[in-house]
DNA sequence: CCGGATTGTGCCACTCAGTGGCATAAACCT
DNA sequence: AGGTTTATGCCACTGAGTGGCACAATCCGG
């Protein structure tokens, strides 16, 4: 429930709130550092928790599964996504640019300490990771579910019209292509270099349904 | 790896192999009936195999996963389709448009004899059990990057290009829209009303990027 | 600064998904 | 029929995730 990874309140939280932001976040620190070193499957939870010095039971209070606190960079990212929405009346222009816009707004929201860090070791655990994969593709489309309900409830649009939702999924998938090509690449695994990757996905969104695939010359090799 | 819930080969296949279909197909319908009677978590693994007659060592040699075997009728589906596309040259026109066609061909493929039963059973566990949702998703992701994959070798196009991967997400949103609507509708759960929400789906995809929500007029309630 | 109310944590025992190894039985192939 | 191959059953084991309860730390009113 906690915004958490963002350590924008050190103090003026009470002082029960800010250990378990602690906690929390020297759980996924760990979390990302054992799991990069010695594999998602290669770490049991028993080891995790010996070296934050935390309970088990404490783990399943602060996180729902194994995979969960390896994704929360990404949670933290959708979680303000999904604030920011909230602020705005997305009535009155294409629905697409403005979830692009509020996706952005949420990216260069995030903290500049190693957000960006903690991100590319989620996602390179991910691509490796089955159940860290589907963790976090199950997640995308429960959030991406409760914002279209929610668009549904605030401009009071026709349930049986399928655009709505159809946006969303195309803001994601550009998404998704953004976020894997910038974890492929080389170096320069920053904040600004993801927002870049993230508009040259949505910008490539309107060619992609008409592309077509050049008919090859006989002999090419 | 055997196409399985086809029921195509009765015959002509050696006994041993007749034998694994029946398990599977066994093991398929008794598992969508069991966890849509008393729920995916609230029946056991042993519970399923006790009910068939088979060992819990056999059910994990057929299937890779609890979740799995519910969700049989989406991935023979898919197994269809991915042949199916082998089998084409999808150059020369919009790649979206033929991966249309390539899933309407393999939607017609299915059995007569109960696959949309199945399918609906297994789409109404996956709405209401996270962890089916997140495999289906996991299980879609992985065989859509398979095909982009191979649409790249065999086309060789540009590898930076993003619109081929986009292109599939756009049909893979527009089929799990599809889906969800038909299993979300009263009655008539039948394949050839599958198939007109997967065209209605598509036919709303070009419009969903340019969606944009009427302006409110002050007083509406 | 101290009391009780509140809330988070540690420990323990438990269920159940998933795996490896090995013996056995069934199906296959001359 | 007889030897080979291949699937199955059984057993023991790891590790994720949960519930219950006692304990300790924080909070808050005096």
């Amino acid at each position: 429930m906690t915004p958490a990874a963002a350590p924008a309140a050190p103090s003026d939280l009470p002082l029960r709130e800010r250990k378990k932001l602690r906690t929390r976040r020297d759980l996924v620190d760990t979390a990302l550092r054992m799991f990069t070193e010695r594999g998602f499957d290669g770490t049991t939870l028993d080891e995790l928790c010996a070296a934050v010095e935390v309970s088990k039971r404490t783990f399943f209070r602060t996180f729902t599964s194994k995979e969960d606190v390896a994704m929360a960079p990404t949670q933290d990212l959708w979680q303000v996504f999904v604030e920011r929405l909230t602020d705005r009346d997305p009535a009155g222009r294409p629905l697409a640019a403005e979830l692009q816009d509020v996706l952005l707004e949420a990216l260069a929201a995030m903290p500049d300490d190693g957000w960006a860090e903690r991100t590319l070791l989620s996602r390179r655990l991910a691509a490796s990771t089955p159940s860290m994969d589907a963790h976090g593709l199950h997640f995308c489309n429960r959030t991406s579910a409760g914002i279209v309900a929610d668009l549904h409830r605030r401009l009071d649009l026709d349930p049986a019209d399928p655009r709505p939702r159809l946006a969303i999924d195309l803001v994601v998938a550009a998404w998704h292509h953004a976020l894997d090509s910038w974890t492929a690449q080389d170096g320069g695994h920053t904040r600004d270099a993801l927002a870049d990757r993230v508009r040259a996905a949505f910008a490539a969104l309107p060619g992609a349904l008409t592309f077509t695939a050049p008919a090859r010359v006989a002999a090419a090799d």
